[in-house]
DNA sequence: AATGAATGAGCTTTCATTCAT
DNA sequence: TATGAATGAAAGCTCATTCAT
């Protein structure tokens, strides 16, 4: 392995290095809220540097959220490839794919939601709009995909499979607004766990006959 | 009706008139994404002239939120307080009349946990903080009540009602976020009723023994 | 005396009250520092009301110094032109005509100085203008006339004129200057008194042979 | 001589030349009255660019005052610390160590007093708070001594040495203001010096028995 | 490749001034 | 005559972004 690819090496380090503070910083303080220059310091780097690895402040923000993209459609096609699962307990496994999601990164979806809600804002190149908008409808095509399978093999009442990916979503999101809220609310944790089980109910209980 | 009423009235309205233009602009945006600027000219009215009605941004955007948790807080409160029903019904109620608040302004609880979550970094007057904060807790208090009585009457599992009420909190949340992706996703509106009714089935079925 | 008599007695004192607000907040406030809400505040009276008798700030602030101006040249008037009395003792007097001036308002010369240092950064009318200059030379001359009279009988040494009246203005606006440093350094009051004693011998040694 | 040296020595170039547009336009309109942007006009750099170098418009102001106040100590201290020098000779050098610090900056203490007037407005951090109020207090306790040992060795009159120190120092707040005073009144400039000998009279005589 | 330094553009906020009533 | 309400203009300050080194 010679000079080049060390250093190519070394680089794919340094934006991860990036990514990684920007996910620690977006997080806290929201899109808006975050500024280059606390990223930079988190990375250890000058504000300057984030520029050789990122256009501007919208890409590096993009980046972060197809990364994270990148992981969950991961996870749900794990699932949805599965080969000798019953769609009942591909929803329930799918249930569990997305809690292993939040619990890797808690603010995945807080994140995405927002890059969606207000994308027209951002001036992204278009490869990288291309590719946020694509990986988050693979993603939701993934997990309507399972439903369709089990409405097709008659085992879920026929319920529009968007509507159910978007029932995922939303229970999903629930969680973590819900985990959010506790900054002011302040319930005891555990109940996360609980409440998780209860949205598998919802799920499975949605979609069976 | 002299003259002083009317004026009186008319300052009654402008307010309205610009915790109205700021509820859209807040929620679009977010409250960092959002410039008084913005929210003026929304409002058909010059930045200068919200400070006559607001002390700054931090506190147009509590008094938003207090508005809106007056709401709901008032529609929990009628649930809570109707003599002649049981705990299971009232859970019905309950959700419906969350349904109603979403209806009324389908934003009301992303601005709300936005201000619970960052409520630190605004400069909010004492007086202000702690209208936000004693308001917020007696819509939940409100809520658990509900789900307290029906323990008590031996007719729900004794979760400990602070869960409870945070799950319909974050099953509601799950709604509304919900709403928000379809900014990025776009599945039909109508889906919304159907999630509604799985949400009051998960509360009902998660408290009944 | 008719209505329209009334009327214009009634306008000077509404005039009065402001220029006594005027002075109040200028002298605290300094002119920058001082706004005209919190002057009209003072005189009870709405801000655009102070415009129906001042043009604008700077002509309020103007006529303020004006009024001032016109007490001290009086009081050193009745100095200058009391009969039968010896150019030494006239300046006797004069030393405590201007501690008369100073505690009718400590802060007279702390403005006035003020206005004539920024005088052409305000947009006065040249009336205005000419009314403060005018009176300021007015008030100079008198004093230095004192000197020079006593000049011309062989009692003082012929410093010029104009330097012994800035000298006595000199060591007035000292004890100003030294008023107002003890917000920060506080000695104690009464050596007020001790040091204008000072001041005084300081201006009878400076002219007598 | 590194680059990191140099860097240093430039970064220390550049906040002495933003200190001195700073002493400049203060000076002439005031703290109120001046402006970051006019500061930065003069110091021929961006807005912006101050604020790299002083945390906002007090600091500044009171960086600026410490400096000035350095200095001051700093001759104050030579005069006080001189061997074999007797008090009335001491209160001749302190008349005219405080001469060089008017010569070397006309208008230090219109700015030093001015700060300590209005010092409760400012938010300035702590340190600089407590620096300000030290540098100015180690002042006046310098010049006091000077009396004070005169007093002890029974040569001055028993003036409380505080009043003294303040004579001193509102003399010389006449000079400044006096100086200020002919923007307006333009007697000529020489006569400082002829009021500046009978100011170091003043003090000589204030407090020799 | 990395960065210290600089800045233009933009945001919140204030305030002298105006005007309809 | 008096004023409540409104606003243009400007001030302090921040921050994404650039550039010389």
């Amino acid at each position: 392995m010679g000079v080049v690819e060390r250093r190519a090496r070394e680089k794919e380090q340094r934006r991860e290095t990036i990514l990684d503070a920007a996910k620690e910083i977006f997080s806290r303080k929201g899109y808006q809220g975050a500024t280059m220059e606390e990223i930079a310091a988190r990375a250890e780097l000058s504000p300057a540097t984030l520029y050789l690895y990122f256009n501007n402040k919208s890409e590096l923000f993009a980046s972060l959220n197809i990364k994270m993209l990148a992981f969950l459609c991961h996870r749900v096609e794990q699932v949805a490839g599965q080969k000798g699962l019953e769609p009942p307990e591909k929803v329930r496994h799918l249930a569990q794919a997305m809690h292993d999601v939040y619990t890797f990164d808690p603010l995945i979806l807080t994140n995405v939601l927002h890059m969606q809600a207000s994308q027209e804002l951002m001036d992204l190149s278009p490869e990288l709009k291309e590719q946020v908008n694509s990986m988050a409808a693979r993603g939701l095509r993934l997990m309507a995909g399972i439903f369709q399978q089990g409405i097709e093999q008659g085992l879920f009442r026929p319920y529009p499979p968007v509507a159910l990916a978007d029932l995922v979503w939303a229970v999903f999101s629930g969680l973590v607004l819900w985990e959010e809220s506790k900054h002011g609310f302040a319930p005891e944790k555990d109940y996360l766990q609980d409440t998780l089980e209860l949205a598998i109910e919802i799920m499975a209980r949605g979609v069976s006959k």
